[in-house]
RNA sequence: GCCGGAAUGGCGGAAUGGUAUACGCACACGACUCAAAAUCGUGCGGGGGCAACCCCUUGAGAGUUCAAGUCUCUCUUCCGGCACCA
């Protein structure tokens, strides 16, 4: 018998498979119909770790075995080659980022070719190809001309060890996304997208897509949508007014105050004016919220604020003269950066209201209407309630009937809701969501394709001269000043005006990363196309993605861009719908074996290299896909141990592949032909369901008879085609060992037939009032009679129903007796 | 605080309302061996019993059902998203 030599066997395949262009996808096969299976595209950031295996080796099972189903399947891969972390490396080590990037790309695609992963790297893209970016910057352009893309002094989160702005979505928790320093508040002019214009579009579409909960709800959490009113408030001897957003209409009636956010235009404007009293005061209160970053502005909740002395604002339900405070507790970025305070009715303005002595009324009666009618005691228990909202004990957040508000007075919050912002406002729908930001002050990035003219003002660069090329610069360190490394670029940036002729220079801030990742996925369907990004026909065969499979950390990022993107080529014609990705699901993560993250401070780093050269390629592949199941996001250790188990399940296969082997008797492959077609139903719905762990212990459980009782020639040959997609290079080996002059990847997926799944006979699990006290063995057509009948026949379940009455019996055929007895 | 998800042996995990703990790992014992490794075989949730067998067990408690890990309600803990968002 040979030995199992993974290593050869792995490179001759490898090789083999690479010549005949085995995985090379047309774009359109007779008879089969397309499916587009996509991975994120991974940064070029040194070597492959586990993780990328996982990414890409897993999903690679699905491809296969599509493949074998019949399907032609695009499995693309590619890199995501700009950005701060290919750059801060390459600054690290002192060397060029692009010719850092280009090794990196090189190296890893030598060990991605250690997977056996079926990509077709004809169709490769790389974001820092200028034939790529070419088409990143013409659909910024698009947008430019549509005015999605615009230019505005915006508050920005600014990274000082990136020495670059972020966006929303890159600051977590105060700090940098990439680095993990606290992130500084500072305005500057920056290049927006209106990702807000699409706020709406992108909540209500996740509807119709096939995507885990989980990642519906966070993106309808972060764009964070609620309806209320906006509604004017006249000050008291003036011409102005201020308009507030509320969520709560119903309780206008309630509100006894009005708060501005410090940074609010009116504030200067009353002080300028002389309206205020106490204009020292509040410039002070106004200078100490600038100097505050978001971070302290977060963690410190004291309620602190000023009022505006002499200013008086009009409630317009009542026409009551109201005192106007301002407190960094209003946010000056949402809604329309002023409040309503209905104290008795919300607890951030009760906890103002309480430190700053201000009335309190309450005017929703606790509770809901229909508990006022079922319940005849309502009034007497709610009363007292009411008298301690009113002395300042509590605060009412919840729903009820209107109290003390004129004409509304009686009718219920839903309906107030309408009737009031009907009579004193208007309707409004506000978004926690922000703009995009996406200029950065990097080199590492695609050009912004803008020309600053002083007499056009910000021109698009015309569709001809793109590619903007980055150009090769030799200080492209960032300068930490606001001003990108290109700015330093002098003969790049000088340009003429393409609308005036006259000189002009060109915007030297990058786009963020984000944006290139944003359509690579198109590209990917006509990735040599030099006249459009891809061609509408190509698109049509491949688009919107079947599948896309991608880390959790990108659900309100990349996730959340690519849609709205998408969604703007869609709006602009250049795509065909409005949504990219049909269905996605996010994988889990891979811990070292000390369930930690692995880093190599922490010394738990599992290298790939080291367990291929050790146990093989395939090996790797099948143990991540038993660790756990794929479509969903929860951690697993790398257990070194369990690694090598599925090592010798793969020795199994071996020795029960060699030619010796394959003998036994006719009569016991027939009873193993039942336990071959449940395998075959059970692996092909749970690799469709992407339950690979299952399906590998289908397989297991299978060779686990098959070893015990002797298995065909052809009964083996199924086995190996549903291990094929797994473990693709020892069964394409034992395939043509066999004889096969053809790839085992070239076969037709097995069928599994119903009627060859019956066993000749079934265990049949007999409950006595339905605790299980043994089981039987029946034929599997046996009727409930026969198996009551076994039952009474067999001495220790018998024992149970001696003068006994039996009242009743459950029967499940092939599965469950039940006697009631009693 | 709001919105989601999860909790099953020593470990990773498996179970269309129908024999809970499949499959793998670890562990124990046995075979082979001078010995070890590898391999093969047997056992392996907890408790009681010589045994047949009995009792308990899917985070806690209640409920629905002939039957609940699975459905309903209440609670606990952990994970993810949002959070002074009006």
């Amino acid at each position: 018998m040979h030995k199992y030599d993974h290593t050869k066997i792995e490179k001759k395949w490898q090789k083999d498979w690479a010549k005949k262009g085995l995985y090379k996808t047309k774009d359109k096969v007779l008879g089969k119909k397309n499916h587009y299976l996509l991975t994120e595209f991974p940064y070029p950031s040194g070597n492959l770790h586990v993780g990328h295996w996982y990414a890409f080796a897993v999903p690679d099972i699905a491809a296969r075995a599509l493949r074998m189903q019949g399907k032609n399947v695009l499995y693309p891969a590619g890199f995501d080659a700009f950005g701060l972390p290919a750059e801060n490396a390459a600054i690290k080590r002192g060397l060029d980022p692009r010719k850092w990037t280009l090794q990196n790309i090189a190296y890893m695609k030598k060990q991605m070719a250690s997977m056996g992963a079926s990509f077709d790297w004809s169709r490769e893209v790389q974001t820092i190809d200028p034939n790529y970016y070419r088409w990143t910057q013409w659909m910024f352009t698009q947008f430019l001309k549509k005015d999605l893309a615009y230019r505005k002094e915006t508050p920005v989160n600014w990274c000082p060890k990136d020495k670059t702005v972020l966006a929303n979505e890159q600051v977590v928790g105060g700090l940098c996304e990439r680095c993990d320093s606290p992130v500084e508040q500072r305005t500057m002019l920056q290049w927006n997208l209106r990702i807000t214009d699409y706020a709406d579009r992108l909540v209500d579409d996740l509807d119709a897509l096939d995507w885990p909960q989980q990642i519906k709800d966070s993106q309808k959490n972060w764009i964070g949508r609620s309806e209320g009113a906006e509604i004017d408030f006249k000050i008291d001897n003036t011409e102005g007014s201020i308009r507030v957003f509320t969520t709560r209409p119903d309780t206008l009636f309630g509100a006894t105050y009005l708060v501005l956010a410090p940074e609010h235009p009116m504030v200067a404007q009353l002080c300028a004016n002389q309206t205020c009293a106490n204009t020292t005061e509040i410039e002070e209160y106004v200078g100490a919220t600038k100097r505050k970053s978001d971070l302290d502005r977060q963690e410190n909740r004291e309620k602190t604020g000023v009022k505006l002395e002499g200013v008086d604002a009009v409630n317009p339900a009542k026409e009551e003269k109201i005192p106007v405070y301002i407190a960094d507790y209003v946010l000056p970025h949402y809604g329309t950066g002023a409040i309503m305070a209905v104290p008795a009715h919300d607890e951030r303005d009760f906890e103002f209201a309480q430190k700053f002595g201000l009335p309190i009324k309450c005017v929703i009666y606790p509770k809901t209407v229909a508990e006022m009618t079922v319940d005849p005691e309502y009034k007497q228990k709610n009363n007292a309630l009411v008298a301690e909202i009113v002395a300042g004990k509590r605060c009412w957040s919840g729903g009820g009937p209107l109290i003390d508000s004129r004409t509304y007075t009686g009718i219920s919050w839903i309906e107030a809701k309408k009737a009031i912002t009907a009579a004193f406002g208007t309707p409004k729908k506000t978004y926690r969501l922000r703009d995009w930001i996406v200029s950065r002050q990097r080199y590492w990035g695609v050009p912004i394709p803008v020309i600053h003219c002083a007499a056009c003002g910000a021109v698009p660069v015309p569709d001809k001269d793109l590619p903007v090329k980055l150009p090769a610069i030799k200080d492209y360190l960032p300068s930490g000043d606001g001003k990108s490394p290109l700015a330093k670029a002098d003969k790049w940036k000088k340009v003429k005006c393409p609308q005036c002729k006259g000189w002009a220079e060109r915007e030297t801030d990058t786009l963020d990363t984000f944006v290139d990742s944003s359509w690579y996925f198109l590209r990917y369907t006509d990735s040599k196309n030099k006249k459009v990004f891809a061609d509408k026909k190509k698109m049509k065969e491949w688009t919107p993605v079947n599948l896309y499979s991608g880390g959790a950390e990108h659900t309100t990022m990349h996730l959340l861009y690519s849609r709205f993107w998408h969604k703007a080529l869609y709006d602009l014609k250049l795509v065909n719908e409005p949504e990219p990705y049909t269905r996605r699901m996010n994988r889990g993560l891979i811990m070292g074996p000390d369930g930690q993250k692995m880093s190599k401070s922490r010394g738990n780093v599992i290298d790939p290299d080291e367990i291929v050269k050790r146990l093989g390629g395939d090996t790797v592949r099948l143990y991540l896909a038993f660790i756990g199941p794929f479509n969903e996001t929860g951690s697993y250790p790398w257990n070194p141990d369990g690694v090598v188990g599925v090592r010798r399940f793969l020795e199994r296969v071996w020795k029960l592949g060699q030619p010796e082997n394959a003998t036994g008797k006719p009569a016991v492959f027939k009873e193993l032909e039942s336990s071959l077609h449940k395998m075959i139903k059970k692996v092909t719905e749970d690799v469709a369901a992407l339950k690979f762990n299952t399906a590998i212990a289908a397989m297991m459980t299978f060779i686990n008879e098959a070893e015990r009782d002797g298995i065909s020639r052809s009964q083996f040959e199924t086995l190996l085609k549903l291990l094929a997609p797994f473990a693709p290079h020892i069964t394409e080996e034992l395939w043509r060992a066999g004889g096969h002059k053809k790839s085992i990847h070239l076969e037709k997926w097995p069928k599994w037939d119903e009627k060859k799944m019956q066993a000749l006979t079934v265990t049949i699990a007999v409950q006595i009032n339905g605790k299980v006290r043994g089981t039987v063995s029946a034929q599997p057509d046996a009727s409930q009679e026969d198996v009551l009948a076994i039952v009474q026949g067999h001495a220790p379940l018998a024992k149970h129903l001696e003068n006994q009455t039996i009242r009743r019996v459950i029967y499940v055929p092939q599965r469950l007796i039940n006697i009631v007895i009693g």
